[in-house]
DNA sequence: ATACAAATTCAAGTTAACTTGAAGTCAAGC
DNA sequence: GCTTGACTTCAAGTTAACTTGAATTTGTAT
């Protein structure tokens, strides 16, 4: 497969690939000439990559979950991450409820409404952790 | 309160506030010379800031829920986010379910298992939508 | 009144994850 | 054999959300 082959089956672009491939996250079977040839299981490995990326893991994070060769998972690395990606859960949970109950509340000032301010304290306690920016 | 209290009272640096307010987000009372005074309620006003973001919320966004001056909230909006917060959630709870079966999973190779394969294909699906960047 | 910490403005820098542009290469179809 | 379109490299640009730095002013404590 070439580049453009890879593009289409995996929605990413070229240059997103080129990217990929600088960062160290993929790496084409070989060259025809200049032009990089991919084997075919590229599109799964891009699909893993996207779905850690979807989940909010940075793309060095990725790099670090899985080897650019072959799929060579580190369960106990992928455990970890469930069990991150659980809390998130937990916490936007919590700030769903939040929102909800503030767009159903009737007290007229939300600062006065005693489940908005817990809310708000909840908000307030998160220790901020980046977030991958997604385009 | 000058910018220094409000500083300490949100966690947030002074940098940070002269940005928001840049933004449209908050706004000082007034000056003493040259210095911002704010009011003491700026502090549950830059929660609610902070829960946006929090939430993946961008700052436009959490812009257009509420007026740089009181605790303005669009029900209706909030509403929303809370069902878009919703629709996140459980994104995350099918991936947090197919990385602990990955991580679970016997399957020499994960690309062999068809659990796995469901769940790349869920995440290849997702239309990506831009995440804010937190620092 | 003088030092000093804390404030001010404004421009420029930072990071992640890409994209865009310029300039060139190459296989394929006419 | 020549155009065309897909590829190549490399440097520079983009966006969000801030931060940093430089040069300056101001309120408070001694």
């Amino acid at each position: 497969m070439d580049i453009g082959e890879v593009a289409k089956a995996s929605g990413l672009a070229t240059s997103t690939l080129r990217f990929y491939e600088e960062k160290g996250l993929i790496k084409p079977l070989g060259r025809q000439g200049l032009r990089r040839q991919y084997a075919a299981n590229i599109v799964q490995r891009l699909a893993l990559i996207s779905l850690g990326r979807n989940v909010g893991f940075s793309l060095d994070d990725i790099g670090s979950m899985f080897t650019p060769e072959g799929p060579e998972i580190n369960r106990k690395l992928l455990a970890a991450k469930a069990d991150e990606l659980d809390k998130r859960i937990k916490e936007l949970t919590r700030m769903r409820d939040g929102l909800r109950h503030a767009a159903a509340c009737s007290a007229a000032n939300h600062f006065e409404c005693p489940t908005f301010l817990r809310l708000l304290k909840l908000a307030n306690n998160r220790k901020l952790k980046p977030t991958p920016h997604l385009r």
